[in-house]
RNA sequence: CGGGGUGUAGCGCAGUCUGGCUAGCGCACCUGGUUUGGGACCAGGGGGUCGAAGGUUCGAAUCCUUUCACCCCGACCA
């Protein structure tokens, strides 16, 4: 059996995988308190591209950035009636703010507040009453707020960045004059995140409507696009919801018309969390650690000097200097080529597998021989192999390469998806896809299925004893075909993308 | 929160059933040497409240009670 960097294999053992994959390649690891987590530098960087990226498709599409506090007044979360229901049993409560020294020598809480605090588990409530005070006509309208921010949701299971009690996000509020306008938002945002994972995650996704079973609590509509992992479970990469006037009948925002007649706004939010750091991981990695697709990647190249005696040293570090400087100046996705020498005084395979695991996209080897030749030997994160090439190059090509792999990538995660899913007609085919070969290892299973169904609770009581939960109705409807749901026998246009989910 | 499992050095583990020398092994780490286009080799070395608390015992990693954390499955969820 070949070495592979992580051990269990992902055929072995995927949740175990998943957990080494993070561990080796430094991303992130847990915390004292249960349920949160550290984020390690290296998966910070991470973190920190999808920020900029998001960021300016945000401003690109008229959106401004402002914060909003971390602790809601209670009677804020009481307002909507459907929103409490979905949050309460996770929400962190804040009832006193001062420790006073205890009887046995610790620290106990004194000062009772007169109003529970909640820790935001969202941030609808507190940005819709500020949203209320701020607008008062047509003219202020459309307000078209994000904001960066850590949630907490008191989970009871968790699992490094898929679910963890504390996260970092961004949350989109807007509020708008008419339903069609909010509407509108709401589906621009879908496509904006669809085009963000897909472009820059190199992770193909499905834009789709959530059935009402699925809805965000307080939503009339929620969108969300949906990625298969290589487990082929879903995972729910980002969401995006029509919030109707439920929140503004619930918070009194209302503007005036021109018309001079009073009505409540319309209003969405939407969002994605450093759950997308887990979606990456599951997405492209393998059995000797992270894989990043380069426009993510917080190091694109990596040059490794190979230094045999304490001579050549100055020649080789000289080398590599200057060949990290022309690297720098070139270009990929109109920025600057991310380059970092690893000079440390490790031995080279150790090195070399120390970047593996962590997924930089191109390692760089140079020495004395490659110096001689004016070359440089070159590794690929999606390739096993390395080979040697030009200096210039490499240097003229670094950006194409790099395209090259955020483009396999892609491709190959696209082909995975493909191969994963199936167009039932049939119950019974569709049971036995989703019914586990080994019921010792039930998370080995089929993957997506399409159908028809009708959306109504009787199909999710149905679904439920497998497992499947309906992911979302896809927005790019093949046709509207009159077909047959193949769970009630009803005459239905709906189809539906089914799977086992995070 | 319910069921199951696991906690022994940074990581991976043995030892626990059947209590008994100074708690071990591999990798990693430190020192010296030999190596050098590859996750090296030899020698020496450092590092442990055996998850925590209480109990049983002459004696506890091992038995009992409580508790915490993590993992898997279920319910819930970005």
């Amino acid at each position: 059996m070949a070495k592979t960097a992580i051990t269990p294999t992902r055929d072995q053992d995927y949740p175990g995988w998943y957990q080494q994959v993070v561990r080796s390649a430094d991303l992130a690891e847990n915390s004292p308190v249960r349920g949160c987590m550290v984020i390690k530098p290296w998966g910070y960087g991470i973190w920190e591209n999808m920020q900029a990226v998001l960021d300016r498709m945000f401003k690109d599409t008229g959106h401004e950035n402002a914060y909003f506090p971390l602790f809601i007044p209670k009677s804020f979360l009481e307002k909507e009636a459907e929103h409490v229901e979905g949050f309460a049993k996770e929400c962190a409560v804040v009832t006193h703010h001062r420790l006073e020294p205890g009887p046995d020598g610790g620290l106990v809480p004194a000062g009772k507040l007169e109003e529970p605090l909640i820790v935001r588990p969202t941030s609808e409530t507190i940005i819709g009453h500020m949203f209320a005070k701020w607008i008062e006509s047509y003219r202020d309208l459309p307000l078209k707020i994000n904001q960066w921010a850590n949630v907490v949701r008191w989970e009871m299971r968790v699992r490094l960045f898929l679910r963890t009690a504390e996260f970092l996000w961004q949350e989109g509020h807007t509020a708008h004059a008419t339903k069609e306008e909010a509407l509108e938002e709401t589906r621009l945002m879908l496509d904006v995140y669809a085009d963000f994972a897909e472009n820059y995650m190199a992770m193909p996704v499905i834009k789709g409507e959530k059935t009402v079973g699925e809805r965000f609590p307080g939503a009339d509509t929620t969108y969300s696009i949906e990625a298969m992992m290589q487990d082929r479970k879903a995972l729910q990469a980002g969401t995006s919801h029509f919030l109707g006037q439920n929140f503004s009948k619930a918070q009194e925002i209302k503007f005036q018309d021109k018309e001079g007649n009073e009505s409540f706004a319309w209003t969405t939010s939407w969002g994605v969390s450093t759950r997308l750091i887990g979606a990456l991981i599951m997405t492209h990695s393998d059995d000797d650690g992270l894989v990043l697709p380069p426009k993510l990647a917080p190091k694109q190249v990596v040059i490794c000097p190979v230094i045999r005696k304490d001579e050549e040293r100055d020649q080789v570090m000289e080398y590599c200097k200057s060949l990290e400087a022309e690297l720098k100046a070139a270009q990929y996705d109109g920025q600057q080529v991310r380059v970092t020498i690893d000079a440390r005084d490790v031995r080279g395979g150790e090195k070399k597998w120390h970047h593996v695991k962590r997924g930089v996209p191109i390692r760089i080897e140079a020495g004395p021989r490659d110096i001689e030749s004016d070359s440089v030997f070159v590794g690929r994160r999606d390739q096993p192999k390395s080979s040697g090439m030009g200096r210039s190059e490499f240097v003229a090509k670094v950006g194409e390469i790099l395209g090259e792999i955020q483009d396999g990538l892609f491709q190959r995660a696209l082909a995975y998806r493909e191969e994963n899913t199936r167009t039932f007609k049939s119950l019974d085919k569709f049971k036995k896809y989703f019914t586990p070969k080994n019921a010792d290892k039930p998370e080995v299973h089929g993957g997506f299925a399409k159908c028809y169904f009708v959306d109504c609770a009787e199909v999710d009581e149905m679904l439920k004893p497998l497992k499947v939960t309906p992911r979302c109705i896809p927005l790019d409807q093949e046709e509207a075909e009159e077909g047959r749901c193949i769970f009630t026998g009803k005459p239905t246009k709906t189809v539906g993308v089914f799977g086992k989910s995070y």
